[in-house]
DNA sequence: ATTTACTATGTTACCGGTAACACTAAAATC
DNA sequence: GATTTTAGTGTTACCGGTAACATAGTAAAT
């Protein structure tokens, strides 16, 4: 036997009065007589009222919650994203509508059909490719999206992020201008952000006359796969005196199995890494890597889309919120 | 001018019939004739509809979702708990709310407060620390709960995960057991879980007529505090010959500091972590660590709450998923 | 004293689906 | 051929808030 959860009817009926009033007592109290008000706050109380959104989703009022639709949320980066997404949203009352898709955009269609069900009033995604089906259901849907983590494609509607190409281009510049010649890349699972990163590698070293070499694993990010790949690099190319990994989690991976062969770092190799977690800051040598805003740029974006929903006019397209070249001990 | 997005009366009359017809079209074609049917769905696809919750969710029928509270999304091991839960409910067609509190009671009251306006059908909770009004929440609501991530205390009806007193317990004897004397808990920020290893640490210690130290910092974990952890043991303890820390975190960290001065490991200090993370398993030596099941638990909790949601009655009131003593190369 | 303004409350309707029931016409049964 | 069944569709009402408007009662203004 289960009874029911109370209403503001219920509420209503404690007290003598309709629901309406009690509706308004609850959001603008000073509206309501105080012996009135008082005796509604406890019957409230008295019958555990919990606030109810699904009235707010129907009507068709803003539902003051937003959709975020990241690939993963064990990958750092993107808890990161949140954690800076929320702390806008939060304090602004919005509720945050959180999904994952795994990296695929059939999936991310999914996500989405089931953010928009919600009626939420903007999303935030994080990546650039969309089935044409979510970009049929973003469009009547009628509501703000803010695409991150790139600034180098054109987006939808407005982007917050960095230059994934122009960062790795720098990372590896430096690397060359420090004297290494033969700069492997390694990557993981090909998304778009590592892609781009690879484009960036390639033309440094091509600016400079040298040849580019990807290896890659199809596996997710790990340290171990970090190791694994290192050991191809020994393997396939011994001459390589440096690499640049698509992530921190790779690159610290490759410096422990370094370790293990005995290879000095940065002496006889030098490793550089994508993000600047607290793991490559804290070993020693301190790890090279591309000092990536994240959760900055969930700050950034979470402004961004909620002004917008607030009927704002957007700022500007792409906003760049920049990196930094942490050269660390590594190089 | 914003459209308003297309509902089933949009389809409805695009085809002629009524928007009843069409939600029974969409929900099981085969009682449609065929003509009709055809014609919805075509129509259907043209304006672009995207099914909407919100009346769902208004007629308490079920929510079909079911909310999730863990302190902390960066947090590793809650991440691989979410993995294990989404697992479990997304083929089951249940929708995941998430929400995080960060380690307070108080805004697991709000975040509860939030998840409840919903209507989720179910909630996951990550402590067994609650408010009154949460408790209150929680009984009015009368929807299945389950706490997660722990045994050793009663549940408020159902609880998955493991024994973390009986885990310290376990690997602190294992430290002893190999000679080690002077082992030191090294903790961070103080949560139930924490609190609860120190417990097992204390009465592991204790059982050896060993006097128990325990070094705590009140940030949140991290590899930098580890190494700060580390370098007040080298301190304020000299003599210790073996660490035990709260998390994996802390144990690496405490390890890169023991490198960087030069402290033998196992040699002159043992280390011992908590959860068997993959960075633990990577380095060399490997990471002695109490290896806890966490997606396996996210899945039980999963499976246990749609159960009860499903109106099965319940198997067992705790769920004990165990764990694995790994002694890796660091004791 | 009458009009005006304002305060506190009530009434009605609506958001978008769907359960429950009603109805019609054609098919099946006797 | 009359009756029952069934397949396909329509009608109504409801979920729980709140916007918009209506109303009653009281205080202020003329």
């Amino acid at each position: 036997m289960k009874k029911k959860r109370p209403t503001l009817q219920d509420i209503a009926d404690k007290v003598g009065a309709t629901k309406m009033t009690v509706s308004r007592c609850l959001r603008a109290p000073d509206t309501v007589s105080e012996s009135l008000r008082e005796r509604i706050f406890k019957a409230a109380e008295q019958v555990g009222y919990i606030p109810n959104r699904a009235p707010d989703l129907l009507s068709r009022a803003t539902s003051h919650s937003i959709g975020v639709l990241v690939p993963s949320l064990t990958n750092q980066v993107f808890a990161d994203v949140i954690v800076g997404i929320e702390a806008f949203t939060e304090p602004a009352g919005y509720y945050l509508m959180l999904s994952h898709y795994g990296y695929s955009p059939t999936l991310e269609e999914r996500s989405l059909a089931s953010l928009l069900s919600y009626n939420v009033d903007g999303v935030i995604l994080s990546d650039h490719d969309h089935t044409p089906r979510s970009l049929r259901m973003l469009e009547t849907a009628g509501i703000p999206v803010v695409e991150i983590m790139d600034t180098h494609r054109q987006p939808l509607q407005q982007s917050v992020g960095y230059d994934n190409v122009k960062a790795a281009f720098d990372m590896v510049s430096a690397m060359i201008r420090r004297g290494r010649r033969q700069v492997v890349y390694l990557a993981v699972r090909l998304d778009e952000r590592t892609q781009q990163r690879e484009q960036g590698y390639r033309q440094a070293m091509e600016a400079h006359g040298l040849i580019p070499t990807t290896l890659h694993s199809t596996q997710r990010s790990s340290y171990s796969v970090g190791a694994a790949l290192l050991e191809q690099v020994v393997i396939n190319h011994p001459d390589t005196d440096g690499i640049f990994c698509t992530n921190d989690d790779v690159a610290v991976g490759a410096y422990f199995e370094c370790q293990r062969r005995g290879i000095d770092v940065p002496g006889q190799m030098a490793i550089a890494g994508f993000h600047g977690h607290d793991i490559g800051q804290a070993m020693t040598p301190r790890l090279a890597s591309v000092i990536t805003p994240r959760q900055a740029i969930g700050e950034a974006a979470a402004k961004a889309l909620l002004a917008r929903i607030q009927g704002e006019p957007s700022a500007a397209d792409i906003i760049d919120m920049g990196y930094t070249i942490e050269t660390g001990g590594t190089l």
